[in-house]
DNA sequence: AACTGTGGCCAGTAGA
DNA sequence: TCTACTGGCCACAGTT
């Protein structure tokens, strides 16, 4: 029989007879279906030496009586490239997906000479690449019907086939369980050891929030409900934030103490750090909110407020996150609790309104890139865009080289100008649309078409990159020329059949973040290209699209110079010049024309301000707002009050052109910090940890802060953001730095504000207008 | 002991 | 994923 199967999930049943794969999903009529699939078998690639015969080589591996008792068969493949180029190589498939590596190894160990390779993908990717099945996407699937009660689903199937595309493509409704622990530690952070979860809050639609309550004498009650109300409930999509990092790792502790079996898998499993350090619970996508604040820049602090207020969802006003030394003091007493226990409730139905809003992108991305859903967040750029080579490179029957050490070398990157400083009137900034993607395919710059130094070639069979002097073959096309073609084509018929749809329909939004994948993963091929840890590195690549890029870059300056444009600042791939619509537009036909790319008029500025600084300026656009760049205003690591005077000061020299009333606020803001307005939140200041607290070389503010929280009982490590405020006292600033939440309002050093956070960020500007730091004194 | 200059550590941003 | 860039602050050496 036939069945349309959206895949949410794929993985390896390690548990069967033969190689399988589990695929995870839903049918055309909203059953929760899993397909058993044995049609592709574990396999790898070995290249003979040149000299070596194939089929002897073939002969020797498959006599009986060798080690090698799991090989089922060896087939010599001819069509398989390497590098572009064709090649012969034996396709070895085994009964076995263990054995692969071993077998690599122990071949090469036994001959001696020859090359292996793909023994490292594992089976669910084989199958990915092989049946080309797209996830998070419908197939359609001949299957049988089989009965097998271990497994919580509506049918399980035996594939009879290979599955084939369907053409549909807009997610079914899928049921999403959100939900946030209650956890109380008395000192610091609640520690799993230690201290029991108190309550679960539960989200499984609009209004559908429920609270699970630990009303025995430890937690063992709460977390075996928990397990009941998932596998009753049974969510396809679970949604957390921070529950990779945090909240499974204390679920799963927990469960571990209390001996309860954590069997929220469909196949009865308990939840596992896998691939990328992401949470895998059989069956389902786990997916953790925080990994999306990351993915997206405009957010500073990721939080769930930040996520809400950015994504506007109908709660987002709601969202409010307590500190767990306030958790602590609300947690005794019974209104405390009360509150507590409506907070996490509140959390875990906005945590569904969040992910019903961005669950998009992720499917999205996982679509393109064949990552599972519940890995696509967590994995690195690099391996997101790795995966999607992986892909197309077995389209191209292209063999795919393993991840190997490389030596790292740095290269030179981008030109940036030094600005024309001061305000100017009417300005324009022209961006170069996907600049590196487009001189990647235009040069045909690939590790396959790259001629090596010694080699020998004729001078017009190649591109010969200016500066670095490396040499590309014109012909044939290298991968990146391919893979990126495609992305870029496919780009623009998403783009163009966008325009043809209603802005509120599924499909719109769908096909809009199909675009962001898309977008992205074009993007990241340049870093990618230059990362030691790619697949297909070549810092020569990388090299060449940055010296392309400061070559196109260059002439465009001197063009507008000879058009009469005023250049007045330039980062990479745009240009700053004075708004002369006639000028501007006889340059972006030169582009075309002589250059072969597209100059977009990206924004349009009434007035910009720029200090002597690079990559740092402010410009009022037509709409009244501002557009600051670089300033402290948009720093996560400094003060709201620096922020917030700097903020002020720009506003009333761009809207206003009002030196003065840019004075008086500084004033302002100055007195009532001196009057002990100004709240000991607008006086924090943020920075992350970005390595082991013991690594760290010099003693600084938010490391001396992080070492006292330590002390105290927090949990603290790599990626948390610490707060500190300067307190006064003698010494070097990073003794005088404490905890933001530990502080009380008259012990703030003011002197340190002022000099250190206030005047600088408001310096900053109005030095520009011939100000002195004297004129702001009150 | 207090100040000054300088190199380097560090976090964060801009642009892809 | 990459490089370019800013600017605070520490650490240390040399000077007053």
């Amino acid at each position: 029989m036939k069945c349309r199967f959206f895949l949410l999930d794929i993985n390896e049943d390690r548990s069967a007879a033969k190689p399988t794969v589990r695929l995870w999903g839903l049918n055309d009529r909203g059953e929760r279906v899993l397909i058993l699939a044995t049609q592709i078998l574990p396999y790898f690639y070995y290249m003979p030496d040149e000299k070596d015969d194939p089929d002897s080589v073939r002969e020797r591996l498959l006599k009986p009586g060798t080690k090698f008792t799991k090989i089922l068969r060896i087939e010599i493949e001819k069509k398989k490239k390497l590098l572009g180029l064709p090649c012969n190589v034996l396709r070895i498939t085994c009964s076995d997906s263990e054995v692969l590596t071993a077998y690599a190894r122990d071949i090469l160990k036994d001959l001696g000479k020859g090359t292996t390779y793909e023994e490292d993908l594992r089976l669910s990717v084989r199958y990915v690449t092989d049946t080309e099945l797209t996830l998070c996407g419908w197939q359609e699937f001949e299957v049988e019907p089989i009965q097998d009660d271990r497994f919580a689903v509506d049918s399980v199937f035996a594939a009879e086939a290979l599955p084939a595309k369907s053409p549909e493509d807009t997610p079914p409704a899928m049921r999403i369980l959100a939900f946030s622990l209650l956890t109380v530690g008395e000192r610091g952070s609640a520690k799993p050891e230690m201290d029991p979860i108190r309550a679960i809050a539960v989200a499984t639609g609009k209004g559908k929030v429920e609270i699970l309550l630990n009303e025995g004498k430890d937690d063992s009650q709460l977390l075996t409900d928990f397990v009941a109300f998932t596998r009753e409930f049974d969510p396809d999509i679970i949604v957390g934030f921070e529950s990779n990092s945090l909240v499974w790792p204390y679920i799963i502790q927990r469960c571990k103490l209390r001996k309860i079996k954590l069997a929220l898998g469909r196949d009865g499993s308990e939840p596992h750090t896998s691939m990328f350090g992401h949470v895998s619970v059989a069956g389902r996508a786990d997916v953790d909110l925080f990994d999306i604040t990351v993915g997206i820049a405009e957010i500073k602090v990721n939080n769930i407020e930040n996520l809400a207020r950015y994504l506007q969802t109908p709660s987002s006003g709601k969202a409010e996150t307590i500190e767990e030394s306030d958790r602590f003091i609300l947690w005794k007493d019974e209104s405390g609790r009360r509150k507590l226990a409506e907070n996490a409730k509140a959390n875990a139905q906005i945590m569904l309104e969040l992910a019903e809003a961005a669950i998009n992108f992720p499917m999205q991305l996982s679509a393109l890139t064949g990552l599972p859903l519940d890995q696509v967040m967590t994995a690195a750029v690099g391996f997101r865009v790795d995966s999607y080579l992986i892909k197309q490179a077995h389209m191209l029957a292209e063999l795919i080289p393993p991840r190997v050490e490389q030596p790292f070398f740095t290269y030179r990157g981008a030109i940036v100008l030094e600005p024309k400083t001061g305000l100017h009137d009417n300005v324009v900034a022209l961006d170069f649309s996907s600049m590196y993607p487009s001189l990647m395919e235009k040069y045909n710059l690939s590790p396959d078409t790259l001629v090596r130094p010694a080699e020998k070639v004729s001078e017009d069979s190649v591109f010969i990159i200016p500066e670095v002097n490396h040499r590309f073959r014109k012909q044939p096309n290298g991968f990146y020329r391919t893979v990126l073609k495609e992305l870029i084509e496919q780009r623009n018929r998403i783009k163009g059949e966008v325009t043809k749809l209603e802005e509120k329909s599924t499909r719109y939004r769908v096909l809009r973040e199909r675009e962001r994948a898309v977008k992205i993963i074009t993007n990241a091929c340049y870093g990618y290209a230059g990362w030691a840890g790619a697949r297909w590195y070549a810092r020569e690549v990388a090299e060449s699209a940055a010296a392309l890029g400061r070559d196109t870059i260059t002439k465009t300056i001197a063009k507008a110079d000879s058009l009469g444009l005023k250049v007045i600042y330039g980062d990479t791939d745009s240009i700053f010049v004075t708004d002369d619509h006639k000028k501007v537009e006889q340059l972006v036909k030169w582009a075309k024309q002589e250059v072969d790319l597209e100059i977009k008029r990206e924004r349009e500025y009434v007035r910009i301000l720029f200090t002597e600084a690079m990559k740092r300026y402010a410009g009022l656009v037509p709409d009244g707002s501002l557009d600051i760049v670089g300033l402290e205003v948009v720093r996560g690591d400094w003060s709201d009050i620096a922020r917030e005077v700097q903020e002020q000061v720009l506003t009333r020299i761009l809207c206003e052109q009002s030196t003065e009333k840019a004075i008086e606020d500084v004033r302002t803001t100055i007195r009532k910090l001196k009057n002990g307005e100004v709240p000991i939140i607008n006086l924090t200041i943020r920075k992350t940890l970005t390595k082991q607290i013991e690594d760290y070389k010099v003693r600084t503010p938010h490391v001396e802060v992080a070492k006292l929280l330590v002390k105290q009982g927090w949990d603290l490590g790599v990626g948390d953001k610490v707060a500190y405020v300067i307190v006064k006292g003698s010494g070097k600033l990073f003794q005088k730095a404490r905890p933001a939440s530990q502080v009380n309002p008259k012990d703030i050093d003011i002197e340190y504000y002022l000099d250190n956070q206030i005047k600088p960020a408001a310096m900053r500007i109005l030095e520009r207008f011939g100000v002195n730091e004297t004129q702001l004194a009150v």
